[in-house]
DNA sequence: TATAACTGTAACAAATTAAATTACATTAAG
DNA sequence: CTTAATGTAATTTAATTTGTTACAGTTATA
């Protein structure tokens, strides 16, 4: 899964929390980012179901965040941007032949489990508020 | 990232290490994970280069562990697979003349670093002998 | 109320990355 | 010599990610 997607959604939160109680439009913010409008539009999305921000359409609109920086958690922002496992299995099915072909999948998948479970414990040790505190 | 390296190399040395004593075939090997043999005589190579496997060339050749399992941490597996970061930057560079911009890869890198930390950490608690315990 | 500046979204195109395939040289057994 | 393997390069195909275009809907304000 490799994308950057977690990066462009953290980019964007730290920006309406550098810029609080303004409005910021997708092109603002895409010029930051150096990517194009329609992906942070539909990142924003995102953002928004999840309860971290809220946008005003028409002119003059734009993006805003409404929850507390302190409150969103790095671990929470990760797990909405990667709903599919950061590892991953081989695409094709081994052979269910073979013992280990049978059964490789169910272990890799604990593995992982356990695994994102470690970094997700490390990453709600964070929260934006403490990102955003890291720039001037 | 998100490719199944680490999940065919974990793979192949399983069946070696049940194998202990017996060369697999490249072919024999791709069967079980079900992928094309060159993918995995590629993947070989590294895992040679790692010292971990050794093979033989010519008829009746074939790849065999040359490391005790107990010595393979998945850690190391890890790194010898993924040499790029698990979590990734946004491709383009971000605008230099914002604030935010500026500063936000140093940031996520260091972020990126501490998480990676947490996966390797739980990784290095285990190895391919207790990987393989999990089988019949 | 017309215009301009936004968001929202769909559809498509381009670029990148991953996986598979083909081909063949080399090695070793028998 | 033939057969069965590895090693490796080159190429093709497929999948995924990123970017683009287009336009409908919304809102401020001249």
């Amino acid at each position: 899964m490799n994308n950057g997607r977690f990066a462009i959604s953290l980019h964007i939160l730290t920006l309406l929390c550098k810029s609080r109680g303004e409005l910021l439009s997708s092109d603002y913010i895409a010029g930051s980012i150096n990517i194009n409008p329609v992906l942070v539009r539909k990142e924003i999305i995102q953002l928004r179901k999840a309860g971290y921000v809220d946008s005003k359409e028409g002119k003059n609109g734009g993006c805003f965040l409404v929850k507390k920086a302190e409150e969103i958690s790095l671990a929470e922002l990760f797990k909405l941007v990667y709903q599919n496992p950061v590892l991953s299995l081989a695409k094709n099915i081994p052979n269910p032949n073979c013992p280990v072909g049978k059964a490789i999948n169910t272990n890799l998948s604990q593995l992982y489990r356990e695994v994102e479970e470690a970094m997700l414990s490390k990453l709600a040790k964070t929260n934006l508020a403490e990102f955003c505190n890291k720039f001037d």
